[in-house]
DNA sequence: AAATAAAATTAGTCTTGCCTAATTTTATTT
DNA sequence: AAATAAAATTAGGCAAGACTAATTTTATTT
């Protein structure tokens, strides 16, 4: 049994092993969790010594199996209970990420079937991430991003890449929601700024970096 | 904001109080929560810097009154996740206590809230312990046990007071419900036995200890 | 290749929350 | 009241998981 803490290295490696598949260096754990990088080379001679990483100087840290499998089980717990705060409770979508973020540590053999079952089995979280099933396997992520896409191309919203409260409080103003239909007007050269339509509406402005946060479907 | 171990001892030390109404001294708060009298003497002290406790040599511990606060706080969140795990999650009645236990350690503005909405603003946990509502104050505790009523007696099972599995499971085992009917037959002089019949079936003995434990209307 | 910058690591410290062992205080017997 | 037992407390330690500061290693420039 993983502790919290490491739970959240775990957890920690394996977004930053999906998202950027690049090697993993104690620098960017420490960026990305907010902690002193000599933090991070203490935990890593644990999670070493557990073997549920493997770390390499040239090739970075790497989880082995069974530090994928539990991993993956953090983040099917994060997902599901993300789900169940939207969707049951009511809260709002900047809300859920840090209350899934504690919950996702409770520890139980079963919570995490019951749960998902309860919640009818959802494919994705209400950001749009593919929730890990039981057995491990997960629908594909999304990675075409609005700023990807050639003018004039609609799309629909599938996820989004950034999960902070100051991105999805703009999204909210925008009346973006997963689902929502974009079409790209424009891009301007200058900055990458996007010319969009929202759900068929008046033109509007983004910036690129918005745009790359907007995972599509088309 | 208190820690998790902060808010174990705050429960317990609710829990002392409303169970047995006597003076709170460390080595009972020791024995219920399976620690050192040393430990439970560091805590006091900072429970009492907290101002969430009085400790008091000849009258034991005493919460203040914000101490009373948070300890309901807790227990609310502890029994509302208790109905959940057990109406929506379809856990059984002897596995939904250790992990309420971490549950009710999960700390967000509206989630208690939400979650009472969300259940139907329940009364009574799955042991037939009164949850106390969002301003503090709860239904009325049953007090009268099996043990305590004349022999011919018919009444209902309100709650129970041990929430052990050991219990739980023999009350399973026996078809023992919140809600069952029991009828006292007769009670064995000897030690205290005491004959039932349950929801009108055969007779049945079980020991005074069980009936002591059994909470009931009539 | 040397100089500089960045990253990684080591050493030592701190807090929380627990422990054991020893001591002091309080209660109970005889 | 003295002796004994029980409870409370103090002192000192330990592990986890974080930190800072100093040092070493690796990468990048010039």
């Amino acid at each position: 049994m993983n502790t919290q803490s490491e739970e959240n290295y775990l957890k920690c490696i394996y977004r930053l092993w999906q998202d950027r598949g690049q090697k993993i260096t104690p620098t960017a754990i420490a960026e990305w969790l907010g902690n002193n990088p000599a933090s991070v080379v203490d935990m890593i001679r644990k999670l070493t010594d557990k073997q549920l990483i493997v770390y390499d100087k040239k090739k970075g840290v790497e989880l082995t199996p069974q530090g994928q499998k539990d991993a993956t089980l953090i983040v099917r717990r994060h997902r599901l209970w993300e789900v169940f705060l939207l969707e049951k409770l009511g809260y709002h979508w900047d809300e859920i990420h840090d209350i899934a973020e504690d919950l996702e540590h409770i520890k139980d053999a079963t919570l995490a079937d019951r749960l998902d079952k309860f919640l009818g089995f959802p494919e994705y979280d209400p950001h749009g991430d593919p929730i890990p099933k039981a057995n491990g396997k997960m629908a594909k992520r999304h990675s075409t991003t609005l700023a990807d896409v050639k003018h004039g191309t609609l799309c629909r919203v599938a996820a989004v890449k950034d999960t902070t409260s100051a991105f999805l409080q703009y999204l909210q103003k925008l009346d973006i929601n997963i689902g929502t239909k974009i079409q790209l007007i424009e891009k301007i050269q200058f900055d990458g700024s996007l010319v969009i339509s929202i759900a068929g509406g008046e033109r509007t402005t983004v910036s690129q970096k918005f745009g790359e946060n907007i995972l599509i479907d088309m």
